[in-house]
RNA sequence: GGGGUAGUAGGGUAGCCUGGUCCAUCCUAGAGCGUUUGGGACGCUUUGACGGCAGUUCGAAUCUGCCCUACCCCA
């Protein structure tokens, strides 16, 4: 794996930029010789394992992981008519099995729920089974049509955390779609990512379901990405799949399901709020490596600080921080270039005069540069750290506030929509949205808009002027 | 769905029409050795490719056919 050196990309041209971060970062290889399927190095997968240890720990509260299979049998596939059809164009097909055609075709997941109900139909049976909650981290597939994109718009999207819940009464589900999003925004505020949540459209729901709400967040370009969801799917599929339980008074009735999802697209967000001219910002929580010390060794004095810095890194890993000595020979300021590429969010160096002042000298992934004595070491990055996770809090929510506008007219709508999102009543007729569409070139995403920034807005629809409320309009990815 | 263009080393290009020292070339690529090291060091040596399969030919990156893949334009 080389060292590419020079500058990136611009972050003002967004695109270019994303690729080529992943890449001299090192999370993906997008060489594969498959459109739409990408190849984790270790470093994005070290990054992946320590985001997504954060939303298990988040969900095994109350969730119980399990494992299904991969492969879907046609006949259950076709079960559910309004989920199919959801699907049908993108859905990936296993026709044979060696050279004999299979007399069942076998569908690569798209999402599980064709997986996961004929099983919860074996295992629910009364009402002392509920609520019912599991999820599972697993691969998926979608013969994306539109240009893919590596974590972004995947053929196979590697890291798709689902949870599949079951209630007995179409209420309970509901409250747990509100945990499901309190969840998720646990989840992002440890990542730092501002989100927008919002209740998609009818026509913009999730095949099957009976509303979707979102999870939405803004790319530095404005554009918005769609990074989790939450469906409420009453008792459409417990009906298709005799989801069935014994009440109180001993009579079946239909169970209530709930499913939400959240994928590598997370990851995207991550990497795309923070980084910068010279790469990746990362949390501490989730920085594959947290601290990074970097000996400065200068002629007779190598030994005692190439000591030094292995000492420096030993009490500090003993301290529970995720750290790493780069003993490399190359200089020292290719040394910092590369892990600040990495996002390392502490960098300690160690030379001679460090050395003779009992001190290391520590500077930021946001460049701010302090020294901090030896005797408190430990105590000591962590106040740095800590202070790096609450200026990246900051930023996201600054990055929010000045790209979202909460706007009544259709002009300074599509003034917002050009490096954001805008916030504007819409009396919530399909004809209005189209128009908006049409209009603005942004679509319609969403209703009772919950955001950090946004205060609550009602007025006239800017389509028609009948009574609207606050609809979320911006161009998504 | 219809049309077009293109696939050459880690990356970027030339060569193709007109088969033949083409061992091509550039870069911040890889490997090795040495000198270096408080913000991207340098020298020397070296590695490596013609998208795949078949065909024509004494000889194919170059010509022919099929396939694969990617990108662009139109619906």
């Amino acid at each position: 794996m080389e060292v590419e050196q020079g500058a990136l990309p611009q972050k003002e041209d967004f695109s270019g930029w994303y690729n080529e971060v992943l890449w001299r970062a090192e999370i993906m290889d997008v060489r594969y010789p498959v459109k739409g399927l990408y190849v984790w190095y270790p470093f994005g997968f070290a990054l992946r394992k320590n985001v997504y240890g954060i939303l298990r720990s988040l969900l095994d509260h109350d969730h119980e992981e399990a494992l299904f299979p991969l492969l879907i049998p046609e006949t259950e596939l076709a079960k559910e008519a309004e989920h199919i059809k959801g699907f049908e164009e993108e859905v990936y097909w296993v026709t044979h099995g060696g050279t004999s055609p299979l007399e069942v075709k076998l569908a690569l997941r798209p999402t599980s729920e064709c997986a996961i109900y004929p099983m919860y139909h074996l295992w629910v049976r009364s009402h002392a089974d509920l609520p019912l909650r599991i999820y599972q981290i697993v691969n998926s597939f979608r013969y994306e049509t539109k240009h893919t994109r590596p974590l972004i718009r995947l053929r196979e999207i590697t890291s798709f955390k689902e949870a599949h819940t079951v209630h007995a009464s179409w209420e309970d589900a509901e409250r747990q779609v509100q945990a499901a999003i309190a969840l998720y925004r646990q989840f992002y505020a440890a990542l730092a990512v501002p989100v927008i949540v919002s209740k998609r459209p009818d026509w913009d729901k999730f095949p099957g379901a009976d509303y979707t709400i979102a999870v939405d967040t803004i790319m530095p370009d404005g554009r918005t990405l769609q990074i989790g969801t939450v469906h409420h799917l009453g008792d459409h599929f417990s009906k298709t799949f005799s989801i069935t339980f014994e009440d109180e008074r001993g009579e079946q009735q239909y169970a209530q399901q709930t499913c939400y999802g959240i994928s590598e697209r997370s990851i995207a967000a991550l990497i795309s709020t923070h980084g910068d001219g010279k790469g990746l910002v990362l949390p501490p929580s989730v920085a594959p490596v947290q601290v990074v010390v970097v000996p400065i060794t200068i002629g007779k004095r190598k030994e005692e600080v190439l000591a030094a810095a292995e000492e420096v890194a030993g009490t500090l890993s003993s301290a529970g921080f995720r750290v790493k000595t780069d003993t490399r020979d190359l200089r020292p300021g290719a040394k910092y270039y590369y892990w600040e590429m990495r996002g390392v969010p502490l960098r300690l160096e160690v030379g001679p005069r460090d050395i003779d002042a009992g001190q290391v000298t520590a500077v930021t992934r946001l460049g701010e540069k302090s020294t901090i004595p030896r005797s408190s070491l430990a105590p000591g990055v962590g106040t740095v750290l800590d202070g790096v996770a609450a200026a990246l809090s900051e930023r996201g929510e600054e990055h929010m506030r000045t790209h979202a506008r909460v706007v009544t007219t259709i002009e300074e709508m599509s003034a917002a929509v050009e490096h954001g999102v805008a916030i504007v009543p819409w009396c919530g007729e399909r004809e209005c949205a189209d128009f908006i569409e049409e209009t603005v070139n942004a679509s319609v995403l969403g209703t009772e808009v919950q955001a950090a920034c946004a205060p609550p807005c009602e007025g006239p629809c800017v389509a028609c002027g009948k009574p609207g409320t606050a609809a979320l309009v911006g161009r998504s990815y």
